[in-house]
DNA sequence: ATTGGCATGTAAGAAGTTACATGATTAC
DNA sequence: GTAATCATGTAACTTCTTACATGCCAAT
């Protein structure tokens, strides 16, 4: 028998206690950090944010700090505390499993592409493209600033991992592209006039 | 309680309808499906697939027949129907949202590795690397097999939508690997002796 | 004898999203 | 005047995973 109550992994609390190695911040810090520096990797949203938080200081992995505020809500800084530290470093030493299928919609219509005219899958795939070269365009704005200053005092040991993470968004974005502009090409020279498909 | 079954996006009615334009099936031959041809970009797991087929069913885009077994439960074959197949037309002609965050753990951790001793994130890499270098053989197995003969003639109107899906997922992976070299390659450059981190 | 494949399904829970609720301030 | 930003949070919901439950057959 099995009694286990197995307390699951959560990423999302290893997110926050890394991040709050960086500054102490509040759940809004958070959450625009996030989108501003990780969003090529990883997402928070607040109905996981403050919920999470609260668990964290009751484990006392942060403890939290009240800033009054006039004419809006109190700003509650989250701290890291020495314990959070190691519990971060534990997880970092942890073996990490591999995932294979983040699921990917475009290509399962792709996949399936056969079902409808031609014209409709080149339109997609050019969907597809105009975002990919935004993304592209975003991880690069985000390279000119990133390289600029910021990090390299955040990391001072002259070890620049947060560029070598973006340089991974990077090279996957201009993969993406490249074959989507591949099967573009290949698309267009297919023949284009067919009757219903079966 | 579920009463109202909320009529919501659920991509799996759509794979599952898709994988049935290519021959009537059961709930254990989807998912066998599913990880053989599509694990590189798609995963189904049984305690949706059953739930998801009875709803296919009684929406009518889908009828199912028993076959009677020995010894082993009958086999449920699922069959498209007329309207199953407009539906999924329908879908594949639809926008796409392009989804920037399939969250990577790997790379979370990379992010905050300036918390861990430099060998640590070595051996983390080589770990990566080495579940890319496994991703990579099957799909080159797979490749050989599909460009032998099978999806050629299931795609009869010359649309080789399926090879082309697969090398999606044979450029992601390269582009992947030769991420993980460079930067291994990097990392094993950098200093190792270091004092506790801070 | 034991693993792996065939074949169906459910229950419970974890993870993640969307919509709601509030309300002042600042920039265009 | 209207949108965006600051700032917190909850409720309801969907989506997805893990564990459970059953049991025969074929191969090692």
């Amino acid at each position: 028998m099995r009694t286990s109550m197995k307390r699951q992994e959560n990423k999302s609390r290893y997110a926050l206690l890394g991040m709050l190695t960086i500054a102490p911040m509040s759940g809004y810090d958070l959450k625009k950090f996030t989108e501003k520096s990780m969003n090529y990797f990883w997402n928070e949203n607040y109905a996981w944010i403050y919920p999470t938080l609260k668990q964290l200081e009751q484990e006392e992995l942060v403890i939290s700090s009240q800033e009054k505020q006039e004419g809006r809500p109190d700003r509650h800084l989250y701290t890291l505390t020495e314990q959070g530290r190691a519990e971060l470093r534990r997880w970092l030493g942890e073996p990490t499993a591999f995932h294979e299928t983040p699921r990917n919609e475009h290509l399962l219509k792709l996949f399936f592409a056969d079902q409808v005219p031609l014209s409709i899958t080149i339109e997609q795939m050019r969907f597809w493209r105009e975002a990919l070269q935004n993304m592209l365009a975003s991880l690069e704005d985000l390279d000119r600033q990133a390289s600029a200053v910021a990090w390299e005092q955040e990391v001072p040991q002259g070890r620049p991992y947060r560029l070598i993470a973006l340089s991974y968004g990077l090279h996957m974005v201009r993969a993406q592209l490249m074959w989507c502009e591949e099967t573009i090409a290949k698309l267009e020279g297919l023949p284009q006039k067919r009757g219903k498909q079966r």
